[in-house]
DNA sequence: AATCAGTGGTTCGATTATAGAACCAAGGAG
DNA sequence: CTCCTTGGTTCTATAATCGAACCACTGATT
């Protein structure tokens, strides 16, 4: 039993992404179908509570400062700045490259913090991304440690889309096989061209999959051999990093995990 | 006219703060004074949109990840990773500090972005924080260039919170007539122990107040008369970011600043 | 200048989703 | 076992929402 009107009041916030950051009222209403009485009275509502922002001369809503301090709630409350970050930050300065938080969340993948090195030539910023669990190192590493339902369920989505890296269903299951067996996955050019990463899994205090932690940068400074030499220090601090995700509980939706056994 | 069921959901999310990130149902309820039906229905609502997540083992709710991601829209909108951050970093390399961007919202002051200096001792993490324009360089600048009839009411919430750092409300208010003639503002220990800042105005396209950009660090290491060494690479830097800030409209309600002319 | 199509915003009665008391089942605490 | 609390559900009177029709305005097009 969900409230249809907050629902609506939602799926309307859900339409301001970094694609479509700004939209007028009657182009919203449009797009999601909804009467544009409905989406006004909703948009200034969201307005009045400064969860959005009507440019005045231009009348197009968008996201407001809110959203920042929202942001820094979730990020307090998961000790990124004070635990999380300086271990990051230590990974950073020893491999050199730029380290990645990737959590899963609705059987995708979310960059949730970057730290990011301090050479010129780096890994871009994309904190907040959500992508599908077939395509990079990051995502890659995570789909390795769900149940194999889930990996077949997705990897048939990565198929249909026609993934560039997934030569068949078959060996790119095998491939993740591997990757869980040896416990860290390696890709170059995946989610970005000229990136390579090199991730391994994060676990929580059931020992289920959470995300993982990757090191990140330009191909040419991260080949497989480079970053196969980088790997102990990413896997030695993130033994740290699972003592602490053990106790902390992210606000990770991960239903699909425990249905099976219900 | 806006919506009483969105009212409330949103409502219901203010609540989960930086002090309080956590909620059961009734506690809830109680809290916000509602039924606790009608937290209910909001609470399911939110968690089904994947904007709560309630934890499975103690049943509390709190913030998803999709918060993460709408901060993400927010900055990248805003340009703030890929322009104003280079800005606020080479500030940050050739002065020495963190630098703060503060952004004037509904009558407080929000810091939007902090950039730390490579230094040990550093101005901490707290993006997102919102405080009142009577404290600290980077508020009162602002408050500097807010109409009279506003500084008034605001200095005279300052004087009934008996903030420690104004002796009467005359010389608070002399004190922000010589920051605006010189056109920045410098303080010890305000906002935080131990900090001292030095902050500078930020303009929109209509050359009204919109924020401030700072430099902020240990007290030892960044006195008056430091600080002043300093404001001229500050005040260089913000001329390129006012350059872009009169372009780009911050989502920053400041309805207030216009009332008076209707 | 008149028309038209678009915009954001408002009104008001019919409709429908919501409010909230009363209700479970479960889990401590005594 | 009782008492109190918790999260969650049910049901109907009631109140909020829905949406067609409406303004006022802007900017092309004729």
């Amino acid at each position: 039993m969900s409230s249809k009107t907050v629902d609506k009041a939602l799926s309307i916030l859900d339409a301001f992404t970094v694609e479509t950051p700004t939209w007028g009222l009657r182009e919203l209403s449009r797009q999601i179908d909804m009467n544009h009485t409905i989406v006004h009275r909703i948009l200034t509502t969201f307005e009045d509570k400064g969860y959005l922002y009507c440019n005045p001369e231009t009348k197009k809503y968008e996201l407001g400062i809110k959203f920042i301090e929202l942001n820094n709630v979730v990020e307090e409350h998961l000790n990124i700045s004070s635990i999380i970050q300086p271990i990051m930050k230590e990974i950073a300065l020893k491999t050199g490259e730029s380290v990645v938080l990737t959590i899963l969340n609705e059987e995708e993948g979310v960059f949730v913090k970057i730290v990011e090195s301090e050479q010129k030539v780096r890994f871009a910023e994309s904190v907040g991304k959500r992508s599908s669990l077939y395509i990079g190192a990051s995502h890659k590493v995570i789909l390795a440690y769900l149940p194999l339902e889930i990996q077949h369920s997705i990897v048939d989505e990565g198929v249909a889309h026609s993934a560039k890296h997934i030569k068949s269903k078959e060996t790119f299951l095998r491939h993740l096989e591997r990757v869980r067996e040896q416990g860290w996955c390696y890709s170059e050019g995946e989610t970005f061209d000229d990136v390579a990463a090199c991730s391994v899994p994060l676990f929580d205090n059931k020992y289920q999959i959470l995300g993982s932690l990757s090191i990140a940068g330009p191909k040419y400074r991260l080949s497989q051999e480079q970053s196969e030499e980088k790997l102990p220090i990413l896997q030695e601090h993130v033994k740290k990093l699972n003592a602490i995700l053990g106790k902390v509980n992210f606000p990770s939706r991960r239903n699909f995990l425990t249905k099976k056994f219900i």
